[in-house]
DNA sequence: CATGAATGAGAGTTCATTCAT
DNA sequence: TATGAATGAACTCTCATTCAT
């Protein structure tokens, strides 16, 4: 864990540090981190400045425990599904993938875009997507390998392969480029994917 | 062009326009934005801190100066390519390519990440990259066409393709994760994009 | 008294009192006054923060109890000597005055700076020691009024007195001029007063 | 030197770093340390607080850079005297340096006591007080010994008597016991030195 | 009587920007 | 055109004291 937060043990203490942690959590991926001060947050959450430093140890544990307590449903959530899942189809599989990722995505659309900003300059922020990044390239490694793929090489493609979805989902959630049609981009990702992962 | 900057008319005016760019751009990129006070650049340019509100609206209008300036030749060092260039051999043209963006990379590592951490934040920033990710796309369309690839859906293809690129060099620079086996990795995506291009 | 504070009449009551007392005297004399808040007495005395302001009137109040109940003992630590005893040996007495004196200072050395510096600084505490140090001067006149000897400017010699053993024991104490021979120094000091004393 | 200070060059900033010192020194004697905030400072030397931090490191700074101006002329009147001095009567030289002495005292009281209150506390103010009575000290050693006194001792001796003197001053400049008689405490006083001296 | 969560004024310090020179 | 001293709003964080429970 890398806060350094005493989690509060009454229930009413628990509210306030829930709010802290969700008006901090909003007005973080809203504005930016340096935008947002600590007055703001506590006047957000209906609380004083000094319960905040109750709570938490600074200002920059209220964004730590918020994105360990948002960040892996926005930035990752196929993480949710359960261990002992096996794919039947692959196709379909990754269809339902790359549909789970954008919807996300688009939701947290601003978070997103905010706390990724954080990835290069916060060593916390850095470490919380490394290690999720690892957990994730893990997870599909196990799901590929116990529904049969050929593990030779396996780690790298899941590599390749997360990185055409995201690449993908990025270019249809933040529609960048106007001129792309994207159902054919999402096939051309879909059919690399499939040579990669069936070679 | 963003910067509401006046370029100064006389020569040595230009000069310490330029000292304070330059200044700017090195400390910005080495220690980040926020890091990096008027002072610190003044300091650093051998001029005074007043003059730079003479040639920059702002300290944001350094950086955006900078960017424009430096920017192109560090995060799309391609562009340098001429335009009548033909591909004779799509493979090495495709080795080449990485080769010559993971040796930019590496030279310019941080100024990657302090820059690139902004642009999810800072607009101006984000019009540069989707600027030059738009021109990118357009030459290697030019490229790809001129040299007698086929054009349906080609536009798309490259995008997928230079994600791809992306997404291998990032992890060669940035070394990530550890356990990977980079060559590997490398082929998997040279043929990938062998195939979406050839398809 | 200086304090305002309503001794409580139960003797649970008491007890904590007494314990907030011990703690807070604890704490202020080994980090300061400053330096201690009342969370951490509260914690060290085992109550509660708030229970404090029921049996204090503030933190100030705390040091001034503290004072008049550990004070005495640590920096006048002759006031202990019974009413009725006679000097006999006015050499030997004073060698045990100052050996006392040693003894006690550095014992409490911390808790003398510390509350020493407020002595400037705070009207209750400057009181405190003004007392003292009345009921100090009274006491060894008494002393050497019935011990015999002469009365002529008793008061004033006996001050001198005073400020000289208080120089000696803390030079010795403190030890701050490492090059200075004790030994001789005090025996100047006890011939001084050998000859004050005597004239 | 204690103080990190840069001193400025140009005229007009001496200036102002002499008011923010002076002003800083008044307040912080007056009213104690940390009593005395920045803003306060600033408003008193008729300067803007950011000013302050651009000539002092920090408030502490402040104290310092005061203690080290203003300190030695109140604390330590006598190290004015020049080198060369000869004592031709002793006790004519020893009332003039009681009435030195008290003089100052009596302009600097507040000065004295707020400051003195600091010397335990404050590990800078400590070092100040610390070097001046070596200096003091060895000036004395020096002067007595030019002057043809006995050195067995002597240091020894200079440490007690001025520890005397010390006690006197303070005595008459404070007025604790309003019932002594302070001529004849100045009496005791030189007449102890005297025989010190000349054992 | 007792708790400890909550308050909020106030602290020191920073720095983009201005402006007298 | 050039300087860099000067500004002051804004920041994070602390802690004696209060008060709902």
């Amino acid at each position: 864990m890398e806060s350094k937060t005493r989690i509060p043990k009454q229930k009413s203490a628990t509210k306030k540090y829930d709010k802290i942690v969700k008006a901090g959590w909003e007005l973080i991926t809203e504005k930016g981190y340096v935008n947002t001060n600590t007055k703001e947050i506590a006047k957000k959450a209906g609380v004083s400045v000094g319960i905040i430093y109750q709570y938490f140890e600074d200002k920059h544990d209220i964004l730590i425990v918020g994105l360990n307590k948002y960040g892996e449903n926005i930035f990752f959530p196929l993480l949710k599904i359960k261990d002992d899942f096996k794919i039947l189809d692959f196709s379909s599989f990754i269809k339902k993938f790359i549909t789970e990722y954008i919807k996300t995505h688009k939701e947290n659309k601003i978070a997103y875009e905010e706390i990724k900003s954080m990835v290069f300059t916060d060593k916390e922020v850095k470490k919380f997507f490394y290690s999720r990044e690892i957990k994730l390239n893990e997870f599909l490694y196990k799901l590929l390998y116990n529904s049969g793929f050929n593990e030779e090489n396996l780690k790298e493609k899941i590599h390749v392969i997360v990185g055409l979805i995201d690449n993908l989902c990025q270019e249809i959630v933040y529609h960048k480029h106007r001129e792309m049609n994207y159902e054919q981009m999402a096939i051309i990702v879909i059919n690399s994917i499939d040579k990669i992962i069936k070679e």
